[in-house]
DNA sequence: TTAGGGTTAG
């Protein structure tokens, strides 16, 4: 009977069965060779039990035997199970590994322990220069985080061949070291040794990270030219490549030219429009490939996750977290946990997100990440920086980039900068701060707690090849009212060459609008489309209307408007509503409501606003009627508050508030400097009194204004003429503004106030912003 | 008869 052949032709678990029983009725079952083999069979058909059964029924085991079996859990992702089989072989037999051994037992190696131990055993049987083994070595240490060791390893090694090369590009690429791998790859090509499909998808990967495109593109050609590309794993990294570096159209090429696609294909698919915005087809791509037969795996999920984020569909949200709920994988799974806390958080349920987090049974640094972002991105910038004291807490977890990233903008938005510069202290020492991403966001924060030249200096200091530390200095410039100087600065990019993006254009436009630089913002419009051929969204429309209406100009706000050729959002009516604000237009701001109410009815500051143009010509009917509205929708006007940084301490004050501890001293410091203000000519101005109340009634309310409570306490907790840096989460009103510039006269200090919408600088009884607020 | 090195995510 021809064993042989039997062998070959068993392809399922049944079949192999029947040739284990043929086995032992012809008598050949004790023959090392063939139950060797059958070990082998039962292992590749997924039978571990019955590998591990056939093992035990051979008498005198030699190392072939220990090493299939050994490698049979391997292949069956049963890594315990092989190192106990290893260290059998070592305690229970006379046998003595060999090199055909390691390469599966370092594969099984649970954690760096493991690992040594048996480098060390490697070592003594003097294995270490096999190749197999090195390459196993290699990659052993990469896997751990251990790249210098798995370098020592490869240096050694006296002739390399193809696979070590692999292991150590891979070994660079996996542990972010992407000029690392393309050093080692670079070595590789002077050898002049034939790449192959390995290196090539080993080597992929970088490009990206390097926004190498045009070394992608030749490694692409070396592929088609070495008949590489029907190797589905270089397809794969083909198509990822493209996708990081925004070329869909080419990843879409080498997708469709695929003979043979898996999940991972089709996950690169979903993920690549995905990440290119564009949710609606990476939802069809998702389709198709159940539409193929491929179930979702938890990467899908990651990808649909986001695609929800994006699309805003809180309902599918729900459903994904269901889903993923069903297979039991948040409990497995710490990426996807982070993914769902993020979606949730970007659907504005940050309580759901909470909830996720909380449940998680491991939760690592991006964790807490994901959580403190979504709190600061939903406008919950106390709630954000409670989570990051509670992570300080964590045993186990140190903050990384990543959190300095996501907690610099909470202190930026509640003003508080001493906290601030803590977080700059804490990027110094870890030399953090030359990162472009935390030193944007530091930046940002010096420019939003007033330290405008800190922002300046920081500005000078970090690497500025990509637009992101440009547009955080412009736009600091912008709400400081330099609109001239976040020109200039955009020209200095221009001659840096480095390519603007369409958030350098909100960042000048709004810059324009807030200094009131009408000629240069439509200048600037024009060169976004014309030159750099960025198509103008609704956030660069809502800042031409803001721009425009500010200045007066409502009918060409008007014309603006009505020759978009996108449907204006809230954002572009509100525009226009705070235009007929400023500028006392009942008729428009009521026509400009209607339609803003017919996008967004949900936002109350926009009824403020309403309420604000009747209160202020006494139509009071008008007043009530706004109110009404809110009401029956169910929606409260936002309270206002103000705060203030002393002694490294945020103390925040509602407007009309008493509860403070020093509040009968900050009352009486409001009077004095009341009196002080009448004598030199202040006439409060009582139109910003939304109220319809008595005069007297009407002047206390507006000293009890909260950018006022905060102004006074600050005034009598610190050093005289000790500047005053104040936040307010709403916009300035008219009278405080005309107030504050006394008081910075009556104490001679120089008051910054930021508000939800720039800044205002106080000195000697003049603002920076004059009385166009 | 037994072995290494590869592609996707928050």
């Amino acid at each position: 009977m021809d064993f042989h052949l039997l062998f070959l032709s068993c392809n399922k678990s049944h079949l192999a069965k029947r040739l284990h029983a043929l086995l032992v009725v012809s008598g050949n079952a004790h023959n090392i060779f063939f139950s060797t083999r059958l070990v082998n069979l039962y292992a590749d058909l997924g039978n571990v039990s019955f590998s591990r059964l056939a093992f035990e029924q051979i008498p005198k085991k030699n190392v072939f035997a220990w090493n299939s079996m050994i490698s049979g859990y391997v292949r069956n992702g049963c890594f315990p199970e092989a190192l106990d089989c290893y260290y059998q072989l070592l305690t229970m037999s006379r046998v003595r590994p060999d090199f055909f051994t390691f390469p599966a037992v370092l594969k099984a190696c649970g954690d760096l322990v493991d690992g040594k131990k048996i480098h060390c055993w490697v070592f003594k049987l003097g294995l270490c220069l096999d190749l197999f083994v090195a390459a196993s070595l290699i990659h052993l240490y990469s896997r751990f985080g251990f790249v210098g060791d798995a370098r020592i390893v490869f240096d050694e090694i006296p002739v390399r061949d193809l696979g070590s090369w692999n292991a150590m590009i891979s070994g660079f690429c996996q542990n972010g070291k992407a000029a690392d791998a393309l050093g080692v790859f670079e070595e590789l090509r002077l050898e002049g040794v034939k790449l192959d499909s390995v290196t090539v998808s080993s080597i992929l990967p970088v490009c990206a990270p390097l926004d190498d495109l045009v070394r992608g593109m030749l490694i692409h050609v070396y592929v088609i030219k070495h008949g590489l590309e029907f190797d589905v794993f270089v397809s794969n990294a083909l198509i990822n490549m493209y996708s990081k570096l925004g070329s869909l159209g080419h990843a879409q090429q080498v997708f469709d030219q695929m003979m043979v696609r898996d999940l991972v294909s089709w996950n690169s698919m979903v993920a690549a429009y995905e990440q290119n915005d564009d949710p609606i087809t990476a939802l069809g791509f998702f389709s198709k490939m159940k539409l193929n037969g491929f179930q979702p795996d938890v990467l899908t999920l990651v990808s649909l996750a986001s695609i929800v984020a994006q699309s805003k569909g809180c309902r599918n949200g729900r459903s994904i977290h269901g889903f993923i709920m069903s297979r039991g994988w948040l409990m497995e799974d710490i990426f996807i946990g982070n993914a769902i806390v993020d979606m949730y958080a970007k659907l504005g349920s940050i309580d759901s997100a909470h909830k996720v987090f909380e449940g998680m049974p491991v939760k690592d640094v991006i964790s807490w990440n994901t959580l403190i972002t979504g709190y600061a991105q939903n406008g919950l910038a106390s709630e954000a920086l409670e989570i990051y004291c509670l992570m300080g807490q964590c045993k186990g977890i140190t903050p990384d980039q990543g959190t300095l990233v996501s907690i610099l903008p909470a202190y930026s938005h509640v003003g508080a900068l001493q906290q601030g510069m803590k977080i700059h202290g804490r990027a110094l020492k870890t030399g953090l701060h030359m990162d472009i991403f935390v030193g944007t966001c530091l930046i940002d924060m010096y420019a939003k707690c007033g330290r405008l030249d800190d922002a300046m200096s920081l500005f000078d200091q970090v690497p500025r090849q990509s637009s992101v530390p440009w547009n955080a200095i412009i736009s600091s410039y912008g709400i400081h009212g330099h609109g001239e100087k976040a020109l200039k600065l955009f020209g200095e990019m221009q001659d840096e060459r480095v390519k603007p993006d369409h958030v350098t254009f909100v960042s000048l436009l709004s810059a324009c609008s807030h200094a009131g630089l009408i000629d240069q913002g439509h200048r600037c419009f024009r060169l976004m489309l014309e030159d750099y051929g960025i198509q103008p969204s609704l956030k660069h429309y809502g800042c031409m209307v803001d721009l425009l209406g500010r200045a007066g100009h409502l009918d060409m706000a008007c014309e603006f408007i009505n020759n978009m050729p996108i449907r204006p959002d809230a954002s572009v009516w509100g525009a226009l509503l705070g235009a007929c604000r400023i500028h006392g237009n009942v008729e428009l701001g009521t026509f400009a409501s209607d339609r803003l109410f017919e996008v967004d009815s949900q936002n109350v500051g926009y009824y403020v606003l309403l309420s604000n143009i009747y209160a202020n010509v006494g139509k009071w009917e008008g007043v009530d009627k706004v109110r009404l509205l809110a009401t029956d929708r169910g929606l409260k006007k936002t309270p206002g508050w103000s705060s203030i940084e002393v002694n490294n301490k945020v103390d925040v004050f509602y407007t009309g508030n008493r509860s403070h501890p020093q509040c009968e001293e900050i009352y009486k410091e409001l009077g004095v400097l009341l009196a002080k203000m009448k004598s030199l000519g202040y006439v409060p101005d009582y139109s910003f009194v939304l109220q319809d109340v008595e005069e007297d009634e009407k002047e206390d309310i507006l000293t009890s204004h909260s950018e006022r409570l905060a102004i006074a306490f600050g005034i009598i907790s610190t050093l005289p003429k000790t500047p005053l840096r104040i936040f307010k989460n709403l916009r300035v009103c008219g009278d405080c503004h005309n107030a504050t510039k006394f008081i910075s006269k009556i104490t001679e200090r120089e008051i910054v106030v930021r508000d939800s919408n720039r800044f205002h600088h106080f000195k000697e009884g003049i603002c920076s912003c004059g009385d166009y607020w």
